[in-house]
RNA sequence: GUGAGCGUAGCUCAGCUGGUGGCAGCACCGGGUUGUGGCCUCGGAGGUCGUGGGUUCAAGUCCCAUCGCUCACCCCA
């Protein structure tokens, strides 16, 4: 048996990786309007980094981290989020210092085991979006409008969904009454809600079953046991999306899986994605910096996209996004001696800018005609005996099939210049 | 971790109630044009039918196991 790449893990091959670079540009861009800077983190960090961000009970922590002892003994981990690499790093090099708000992205493979399925890999890449030291209820709006923006430029159709998750001031109080409003039910709700009951009672909302949901009707909300202050800053998220029209909902019961977040939270969905409905989410995480022994008081607000996602959402939506490369030139030569001219020609057509391509094995001409067909070339320079001969080379143009004779005489520079001109004249 | 479906050429797939694996389609290579691509035409190359057992005179086909893939549950981007 022939080795095979891990389950879960997949080639993007170079068919592929146009759409990778479209969408990874797009973002970019979009990115760098809103004066976003790239950081680049580490794939490995110590396991205990992820434990004390994403949290210890997560089913992320628990049983989906790729983690072993290096050489040393340490547990290291591929990471399975950025948000996590990204504050480390931020903290480690005192980053605040140097602007008072940080606006951070990071964009590479995550790592989770988990049982792969339609649009879920154990190897995945994130689009990771951070903004530090600003807790301004503008800037939640305003990172919320640039993701749908990614989405929007990127001609995706999707819908939001944002929430409040509370503050370590209100979240308690609205957790004990929705356990109280649990354990009074229990009877009337699936064995998996029983178990999250207990291990985590925000989770049982997002349950599937319609049964239980009927029973959820009238279960506490989040948003009615909001402390003023988390209220206010979810109001005015609200108020400033609205100035941005952007469209959203708001779910009550949407629960995010790492234990970080706190107030906004947002997830962008879709329908057509199988089981794999969110392409994007994020929310706050006011917290955090402090849990990872950064400066008290740091807030902090991201939002991940999943490009896997993105790449099959665009391939249903939007196929023909990303434009084909093509060849300005295939140079056809016939022969030793015309081989031995044409080469390093084509280096130094290629030292000028020009995407050229040759066959290096001297095929017959017709071969060499189908690989220039093949290669999307604009032109074809014909270099064969007869040309030789006279001392010219044929220019064709594949598209429209004229041919005109160039001299071969003198400097390669100079058929290089006639070639660049040519070729630059007709570029579309 | 649980469940279901599927493994025949690089890809998409035929292959009936067991009886010699398909001039199959796409892609690839070459010829038809002693030097001109796409279309056409002719030819070529490409396979341990996922693997290992079993039943049978005979297994791609039936049975068992195993590995892999896919989808779903769970969870998440």
């Amino acid at each position: 048996m022939t080795i095979q790449a891990l389950k879960g893990f997949k080639d993007i091959l170079p068919e592929e990786v146009g759409l990778w670079q479209h969408i990874e540009a797009s973002a970019r861009d979009i990115l760098h309007r809103f004066g976003f800077a790239e950081i680049r983190v580490p794939i490995l960090e110590k396991t205990e980094l992820f434990a004390r961000s994403i949290g210890e009970a997560t089913d992320i922590v628990e049983k989906e981290m790729y983690s072993f002892a290096d050489r040393n003994g340490d547990s290291v981990t591929m990471r399975p989020e950025g948000t996590a690499s990204v504050l480390r790093a931020f903290i480690e090099h005192g980053l605040q210092t140097r602007l008072p708000v940080q606006r951070l992205y990071t964009i590479g493979p995550m790592f989770r085991h988990e049982r792969p399925q339609k649009g879920r890999l154990r190897q995945f890449h994130q689009l990771s979006v951070e903004v530090l030291g600003l807790d301004h209820p503008r800037l939640d709006a305003e990172l919320i409008a640039m993701a749908w923006l990614i989405l929007e430029e990127l001609g995706l159709t999707t819908s939001l969904q944002i929430n409040s998750l509370g503050c370590p001031a209100c979240r308690p109080a609205y957790k004990e009454a929705l356990v109280n409003f649990l354990a009074a039910r229990q009877d009337l709700i699936c064995e998996d809600c029983r178990r999250r009951t207990v291990s985590n009672p925000l989770r049982v909302l997002d349950c599937k079953s319609s049964h239980c949901q009927e029973q959820y009707v009238d279960a506490p909300a989040i948003l009615d046991h909001l402390c003023l202050g988390c209220a206010d800053h979810f109001a005015q998220t609200r108020a400033s999306l609205e100035l941005l029209a952007v469209p959203y909902a708001v779910n009550p019961f949407m629960v995010r899986g790492l234990d970080y977040y706190t107030r906004t939270t947002f997830e962008l969905l879709t329908d057509t994605l199988g089981a794999q409905s969110a392409v994007g989410a994020g929310g706050r995480y006011d917290g955090l910096v402090a849990q990872l022994g950064g400066a008290k008081g740091m807030p902090g607000i991201g939002f991940a996209m999943g490009l896997e996602r993105l790449v099959l959402l665009l391939g249903q939506q939007n196929a023909d996004a990303c434009p084909e490369t093509a060849t300005d030139l295939f140079v056809a030569a016939l022969g030793e001696e015309a081989t031995v001219k044409a080469f390093p020609l084509v280096h130094l057509l290629r030292r000028k800018g020009l995407q050229v391509a040759m066959d290096l094995e001297g095929k017959s001409l017709k071969s060499q005609m189908k690989q220039a067909d093949r290669a999307k070339a604009r032109f074809a320079l014909i270099l064969g005996e007869e040309e030789l001969a006279k001392g010219e080379a044929v220019l064709r143009d594949m598209t429209s099939k004229e041919q005109q004779a160039l001299p071969l005489a003198g400097e390669p520079e100079a058929l290089c210049a006639v070639l660049v001109t040519a070729i630059a004249s007709t570029a579309q």
